[in-house]
DNA sequence: CATTTTTTCAAACATGTGTTTTAATCAATT
DNA sequence: AATTGATTAAAACACATGTTTGAAAAAATG
């Protein structure tokens, strides 16, 4: 049984868009016009456009969060291992680096990182949720790890400092890899192991501020 | 020429809807509905829904830019009689503080700050470019206070940390408040002083890091 | 008070939306 | 080769959108 790409075609499609439109601004016509299929095949092949929503977002993400798990794993268990915490520089590292990093991994990934970024602040429910959906449990471990690599905080201290990093880390998403010079006239369009070498000097000297 | 309050209703019951669901996600049918007027009394008295939205965020945002223009020259001018350059510390509060105690200063506002941070990240252009367009000449003005205060950085190292200050800045702006718990089982909805001291800390030594 | 201007109102307009339907076409299996 | 099942295709459906229209009502003006 090969599949017949359409399906793929209609997932680039609509991920491309997506990122440029958001879920709202994108109609299901644009989507199969660019994907050059039939209307009725997104409801065919995915029930609905949220269905779509949602493979689109998941043929992503599991990898991600796989690797993004594994890099947490890593830097706990030397952590453990050793007896002392770990350090909250390799704790971002481990997390934000894969995000970016992922980017260039393979074509469309680039403008999925976007999706994320803008998604993340999106007024609906249907696509917050949907992120939400797959992105909580990540965030959850993520959380625990970093409150291990900083025990001193208190719990709500350390929720609002990942807060803002995670602010920061979405800004920069879906704003880096614009063409054109972005908000001071700054080109946002760097590569992606130079970004990553910017943000987490900030974000590690944010998290153990004073 | 006493104004009929129809246009007032029906600017807070945009500024309200938009913050909720968002520019596109507001229908006009909903405005007015809540606003108790007619459907056309919108198309009649801000010509179209891009007025109305100009129209809501100008009665917001000039107030605003105008107390923190005044708080950054203060730091500014204070500086510069002492010879000494500004603290960053002093330059950010500048700019943060007077924002987000908006919120708390009159009925509406809190919605409309929530409004500002998610439009920031909107796919659509023009939401962006309307905020933008009110924002940009705050946000040079910004830049250049910072750089006083941090003489020793690159303009690009510069620009890079503002932007991840913008990012923890924006994203606490359109997801505190929300009712409920929030990311982890947290509380978002703290009171807007301790915001501010929660993040300044935080965005200041990321400014300045290594 | 009569008249002019401003504002409200209900209705319609033109267009775009996600979804469903029904028949045609293609692929695989017997 | 015939038949079964999966996929594609064009069309219609039901509804929501921003906007415009033209008449009624209200307010302001002389």
């Amino acid at each position: 049984m090969k599949p017949p790409d359409t399906r793929q075609r209609i997932l680039d499609a609509a991920e491309s868009l997506f990122a440029r439109d958001g879920f709202r601004g994108t109609s299901l016509r644009a989507i199969t016009g660019r994907a050059g299929v039939n209307l009725a095949a997104v409801n065919y092949h995915f029930g609905s456009k949220k269905g779509l929503l949602d493979e689109v977002i998941k043929r992503r993400i599991l990898p991600l969060n796989k690797i993004r798990k594994k890099r947490l794993e890593e830097v706990r268990d030397l952590a453990q291992s050793s007896g002392i915490p770990p350090d909250i520089e390799d704790v971002l590292t481990a997390f934000i680096e894969p995000t970016i990093l992922f980017k260039e991994s393979e074509p469309g990934a680039k403008e999925f990182i976007t999706f994320i970024g803008r998604s993340l602040a999106d007024p609906d429910d249907t696509v917050r949720n949907a992120f939400h959906a797959v992105i909580n449990p990540m965030a959850r471990f993520l959380f625990k790890t970093v409150s291990k690599a900083l025990p001193g905080l208190s719990r709500e201290l350390l929720f609002w400092r990942l807060h803002f990093t995670m602010g920061a880390f979405f800004h920069t998403m879906h704003i880096s890899g614009n063409p054109g010079p972005g908000f001071m006239g700054m080109k946002t369009d760097i590569d992606a192991q130079s970004l990553v070498n910017l943000i987490i000097p900030y974000v590690t000297a944010g998290m153990k501020a004073k």
